[in-house]
DNA sequence: AGTGTGCCCGTAAACGTTTCCAATCCGTCC
DNA sequence: GGACGGATTGGAAACGTTTACGGGCACACT
């Protein structure tokens, strides 16, 4: 049923090794050869054995990419992203999700050992002294949003503190003098990031820092409905929220929808990450740029890099890159001017 | 460097024979030594080599899942969907996306062949005649929203005519009289068979047919924002719109809005898909509901169904299986009652 | 004519598993 | 006491490639 190298080398009258050299152009072959051997394996439908091309050759062909989930904007755009790059370098993606839990993605990664010549994982949820002993050391690995910042693994993240410093920051400038964040999941690395820009921008304007204001969230919609619903019940009333992810910030403004609150006015909002459809909610959503889909092609992009064609991975220094996000001004936050009528959806 | 079955074997004092057996629980191994053997594995922290282990055993753990985009609410529950099944069927997935053209989809499947161990297709835009033969017959395949009709293939499908026909039918129920309908891309299954219960509808209910209600588009936001544009500058005016995908509907609300055309007032509005961010539109959209999730989970499900836990595909007869699509009122078609207030994201 | 030099090509050894088959062991039964 | 039978175990073949190594061959040069 299956046909393999030895069936094209009988029909084109050669060896295997002839048929393995003028298939993978790895050797010298002379060109009539290479012509019949080329159209005997069109003609038989002939496909190398992937398993047994990478058990030899200790390569796979495939990169794998471990996130905390698949679903919603911001994992949307960055998978088009990592899927674009993959497919430009020549890989095959392995995908898995769903893992917050350290042992969840201890298991993910063991089911990929070996069947992957690099890894992107992104693991926001998992501290680094954890996360470390589970990541392989053979291929090469790039860490997304990741606490760790030991020199072992290639890493990316997103300038979380600076970005989240300057939207609120923009608030503040507004006038504003209470303004409430709604916070990431706890021991979320980018989420901690962000809280911490949100603080600078307090400290550095001088605007006092209260514990109430500091609302717990968890990066979906749900909990930022919540977390607005939470605000609105504070007295004196802060009169500026910002989200420290988009989704949230969409929460809030169906919350304040809901409660008849109009924004900007009566309650300034911003969000974190400007995904997509920030441009087209009502008003459309002031937030902090980040180029999602870059990062995830910067991300293979790395791997693809450390990966020298031919052979295993090649010893290099790591690297270390951090993408900039800078506020995006909308109208939620309360200016009139920029961006204002969202044009097309 | 890596360590092998021989490194384990050695250190048990034991065969590889029976390392085999004791780790893969696939033969009767004395406690003991099962023991000794597991500790042996455990302490050199040894893992299979995957591409041996599939070299011989023909199986590799892994379905592929090729995908016209990654991209948008649609795709992203879909995702999840067909991720949390593999899971559950203990596979991992190879994607790939981004495909339209017919040779991408052969070009991509000749890569996944023989690295995975089933298939989940959709590419609702290649014709069957041109799909079929680029199939892999070797392993099973579940086509996704296809045209493929004869029983060569399962297959999984929405019901794109019946749930086009209700909402349309509730749309003419409202006294509609001209319903413009935003298509979605030429040839593309899906959207034909969405245009055919447009059709369908208005036949049924006795309303005459007009090409020019008709308007051509993609799917994308884009595409509808430029379709309602073109609604509006029709005379005599359409009063509803049926937009033949959620992500069109949310352009054609958007271009409403920018018109300052009140939505359901001046013109009801209903989607398809019932993605989730059409709970929180404004108004929230009238759509025909997929269950998309369950739509990703059941195609994978068919293929783990197919592939015995041990052994290679077994034969048995194919499933075709279609999901229904029903129509789920909300505000945007002008009915005030059911589920008017969004609560929530 | 002999000899080096390049180009082509074939032989065979890996790669790390799984699995068939035969061998061994140990207790039980006649 | 020996045969028998089931539970365990080991040996070795197979899976389909890639690749090191060496053999032929034609050609040019001495």
């Amino acid at each position: 049923m299956t046909v393999t190298i030895w069936d094209v080398a009988r029909r084109a009258g050669v060896s295997v090794a002839t048929v393995s050299r003028a298939l993978n152009r790895s050797g010298p072959v002379r060109e009539e050869t290479r012509r019949r051997i080329e159209q005997a394996a069109r003609e038989l439908n002939y496909a190398p054995n992937s398993a047994a091309r990478s058990l030899i050759s200790r390569r796979t062909g495939m990169l794998g990419v471990l996130l905390p989930d698949l679903f919603g904007e911001f994992f949307s755009e960055l998978i088009r992203g990592i899927d674009g790059a993959a497919q430009a370098g020549g890989y095959h993606l392995l995908v898995s999700s769903s893992h917050d839990a350290a042992s969840e993605i201890e298991a993910a990664l063991r089911g990929m050992r070996g069947r992957v010549d690099g890894l992107v994982v992104m693991a926001p949820m998992v501290e680094a002294g954890v996360l470390k002993p589970m990541l392989p050391r053979n291929v090469p690995v790039v860490l997304l949003s990741s606490p760790l910042a030991d020199g072992a693994f290639d890493a990316l993240t997103v300038d979380n503190h600076g970005g989240a410093r300057q939207v609120v920051e923009h608030l503040l400038s507004h006038g504003h003098e209470r303004v409430a964040i709604l916070k990431g999941p706890e021991r979320n690395h980018d989420a901690e990031e962000r809280l911490r820009g949100y603080r600078t921008a307090l400290a550095a304007a001088g605007v006092p820092w209260r514990q109430e204001l500091e609302i717990p969230g968890d990066f979906t919609g749900e909990s930022g409905y919540r977390g607005a619903e939470a605000v609105l019940r504070m007295d004196p009333r802060p009169t500026a929220i910002f989200a420290a992810n988009d989704a949230m910030a969409f929460g809030a403004l169906s919350a304040l929808r809901d409660a008849g609150i109009a924004v900007p006015e009566e309650m300034a909002l911003a969000g974190f990450d400007d995904v997509s459809s920030t441009r087209y909610t009502i008003p459309p959503l002031t937030t902090a740029h980040v180029a999602i889909r870059e990062l995830g092609a910067r991300a293979v992009g790395m791997l693809v890099d450390a990966l020298v064609p031919g052979a295993g991975p090649r010893p290099r220094p790591r690297q270390r890159e951090t993408l900039p996000a800078t506020v995006v001004v909308r109208r939620s936050c309360g200016c009139t001017g920029a961006e204002g009528g969202a044009r097309g959806p």
